[in-house]
DNA sequence: CTTGACCCTGTAGTTGCTACAGGGTGCATA
DNA sequence: TATGCACCCTGTAGCAACTACAGGGTCAAG
């Protein structure tokens, strides 16, 4: 298959592809003739593992890790879960860390009742940390 | 007051600093007979705001609005919660994606039991998206 | 008079893509 | 046969919002 069949049957783009390639995620397909890629279905389970742990939100650097250990089945998988679980973790602590800024945000917001600028709480609570209720950052 | 002082009081990094002002989100201050920069409290107020807005995740752009409307009281203030709403919003999304990722990631994480990667549940999640309870992404 | 803390400019790196520019290939249709 | 169109190629530059140098100048203390 083509890239463009690749990038279809996996959602990915097709500069992604090529990307990945040149980072070295994705190994270099063969070639037609016309110097065209040319992927087969090893090719695509593996974007798909790419693209789906994109998607989960890990970093590349991950997902090399990742993709290393599922290349060497025969290893212990605790890197796997060790990964996933710092992931996780820091996905938890990105959560905390929203929610604590949409409470002052919301805050804010509410502070609003139209008018000038020049009276305006958004832009009051904004210039002064010391109105936060909580620490947000 | 020089560069170093300014980012001690504010919290902000000098190259940060140096940053605002090359894109025009600071103005420039005067200089000292040997080329220093020297700030004084309207520069340091304005930086404030400027670091509060983006611990609360406002992007420079946003920011950039909302001190032109702070620089001009006269205006009126329907802008301002235009931003600060907007941008609740998206703090909003971005929380309910990252919660929809804690999900998947707990079921994944939760499944390791240990042993070789090749049996691995953690990496066998990754590579097949149909094995998620919901869409995260 | 030298050491150290501070300041300057300018440029390049970070992450994970995305968007061209400028060209080649392959197939169907007029 | 020409020609139009969809597709492919490489290489480079751009995005956000910084951060990190390299290579140099300034200034006060000991």
């Amino acid at each position: 298959m083509k890239i463009g069949e690749l990038a279809r049957t996996t959602g990915a783009n097709i500069e992604t592809i090529r990307y990945y390639e040149r980072i070295g995620l994705l190994p270099a397909p063969h070639r037609t003739a016309a110097n065209y890629r040319s992927y087969g279905e090893a090719h695509r389970s593996r974007l798909a593992f790419v693209r789906h742990s994109r998607d989960l939100g890990f970093t590349i650097e991950e997902i090399r890790s990742l993709l290393d250990l599922s290349d060497h089945p025969e290893r212990e998988c605790s890197e796997a879960d060790r990964i996933a679980t710092g992931h996780l973790e820091q996905v938890e602590a990105k959560i905390a860390q929203l929610e604590a800024l949409r409470g002052e945000l919301s805050r804010i917001v509410g502070r609003c009742r139209g008018g000038l600028a020049g009276d305006c709480r958004v832009i009051e609570a904004l210039g002064d940390h010391a109105l936060c209720e909580s620490p947000h950052a």
